[in-house]
Order: C-alpha cells, then sequence, then structure tokens
DNA sequence: TGTGCAGGTTACTAAAAAGTGCCTTCTTGT
DNA sequence: ACAAGAAGGCACTTTTTAGTAACCTGCACA
C-alpha cells in the first residue's frame, strides 16, 4: 500500500501524490455524482480491474478523501462516499480542469473527458 | 522521450501527467523567479542528477512549458525561461497549493516547503 | 600537458506502479 | 446441482520511472 512520506518537496508534489493514481481522479469524479458502491464504480470506469479499483480506493481512504462504508449483510454491500477532505478538493480540480481545457484547446489535444470546466460551472450555479 | 498520448480519461489526467515528474514542479518554482542557466538550476535543485534536470527540462519543453535558449557560444551558454502557457499555470498550482497546506495541517504532515500560499499572495500582490 | 567547466548523451540497473489470472465466501435464483 | 453476483485476496509479470556511472566537445588557464 502507498503511504505518504513524511517528507515532501513541497505541498503541490503531495497533492500530486494523492491524486495521481491512474483511477484517482476518475473514482472523485465518479464518486463526486454521490454514494456508490463497489461494482457500480467497476462498471462506470470501463478497463479497470478489480485489483486497481480496490487498490486506488483503500489509497483514497488511507488519505482521508474517501470513506467505505461496510453494512454487514449477506451478500456484502459496500459504499464509497467523499468526505468533506475530498469535497474540498473541487476548488482545485476546477482550477486544473479549466488550465487542462485551454491547455488541450491550444495545442490541438482531444480527449474523453470526464470532468469538464461546464461541469463545474452547473454545479456552482446549484450549490 | 515521454509523450503526451492521444487520448486522456480527461484534462485533470493530463495536467497530472504534465506536471507530474519527480522535479517538475520544483523547476517550475525555480523558474517562476526568473531566466536560469542549466547549472544554475542545478544547484538550486540538491539531489537532482544531470540526468533529470536535462529529461525534465525536456519533457517541459516538448509539453510548452518552458523554453530553451541556447546561445552559440564556447563554452555552451543555456537558458530555460517559463512560457506563456507556464505562466497562466500558476492559478492552478496556487489552488493545489491552498489545499495541499490545508491538508497537511489537517493530518499533521510536515515538509520542505518550495510554494506556499504565502508565496502566491505575495505574488499577486506585486503583479 | 592536462584539468576544469558548461551542458549535455548513453547504457545499465533498481524500484515502483500497473496489469493478469485465478481463488474465496455466502446466498439467491433455476 | 450449479451459476451468478458482491467484494475482495494473492502471486506473478510487465511497464514505467528514477538513479548511477561513464563519456563527449571545445576552449581557457596553469
Amino acid at each position: 500500500m502507498k503511504m505518504l512520506k513524511p517528507e515532501y518537496h513541497c505541498a503541490i508534489d503531495m497533492v500530486i501524490e494523492i491524486i495521481g493514481g491512474k483511477w484517482k481522479v476518475l473514482i472523485l469524479w465518479n464518486l463526486n455524482e454521490g454514494v456508490k458502491r463497489f461494482n457500480e464504480l467497476k462498471r462506470a470506469l470501463p478497463g479497470i480491474t478489480q485489483k486497481m479499483l480496490t487498490q486506488q480506493l483503500r489509497e483514497l481512504e488511507e488519505h482521508g478523501l474517501v470513506n467505505r462504508i461496510e453494512y454487514d449483510q449477506v451478500p456484502p454491500r459496500v459504499e464509497y462516499v467523499t468526505t468533506d477532505l475530498g469535497k474540498k478538493l473541487q476548488p482545485t480540480l476546477f482550477e486544473m480542469c479549466k488550465w487542462g481545457d485551454m491547455y488541450s484547446e491550444d495545442r490541438g489535444i482531444t480527449m474523453n473527458r470526464c470532468w469538464t470546466t461546464y461541469d463545474f460551472m452547473e454545479k456552482k450555479k446549484d450549490g
């Protein structure tokens, strides 16, 4: 399991380590819509393997960005939810998204979007 | 050399790839103060190897965040400067820094700082 | 004559991150 | 009797990143 080291160059490096995993942003994006179950997330992330989803969720949990809620049922029921710390990351992701949008337009890069600047605008309007 | 793939999950993933190298943020931080020569950067980044500095600078250049200016002299003189695209990244880095500061305080993590929220405030005041 | 400096390159190695495939537990449905 | 679904675990391989060490050019200086 990836641990945050006690020493970083600076806060930005730390942030990159926290949200820099292969699937982290995508998971946060999905959980942003609301609470989700394991297999629900799995279906929402085409191409992710069971192992990677578990691993990334565990890391997000360890870093305090998501909560894992286990219900004592059979068959098991586990739900994932973003924490307050995770919600507070939104403005940061928004800025990254804004720059990324500008950058990719400038350089003619296309991509499968998840978050767009527009999504954030909508969210702001609703909130 | 690391190429940006034609396809990304989303803009945020792309941004992480662009600034996510081991020394990228530190280099940008240093170049933020103004133009620097190769060995000047090397001295400013204790622990970096020649190879890593060259490599990270090449990637930053390829991604359009810094410019490499080579003077035709002997001994060689090469200067590095952030581009407009690189300068536009500042608000993003500021947001990352802000969240990181809050996060590390919340979780009792200490670090060798480069950028701090304070630095950005000062910059804003001056500009 | 050879040492140093500026700004690299190349080949090789080690470590970290991601991906693959198969195993498990319990229960409901056919 | 057997499959499927939920939520993983474990061992192994591959790919990606980072680090080490040696080498190069061309001049200036002792």
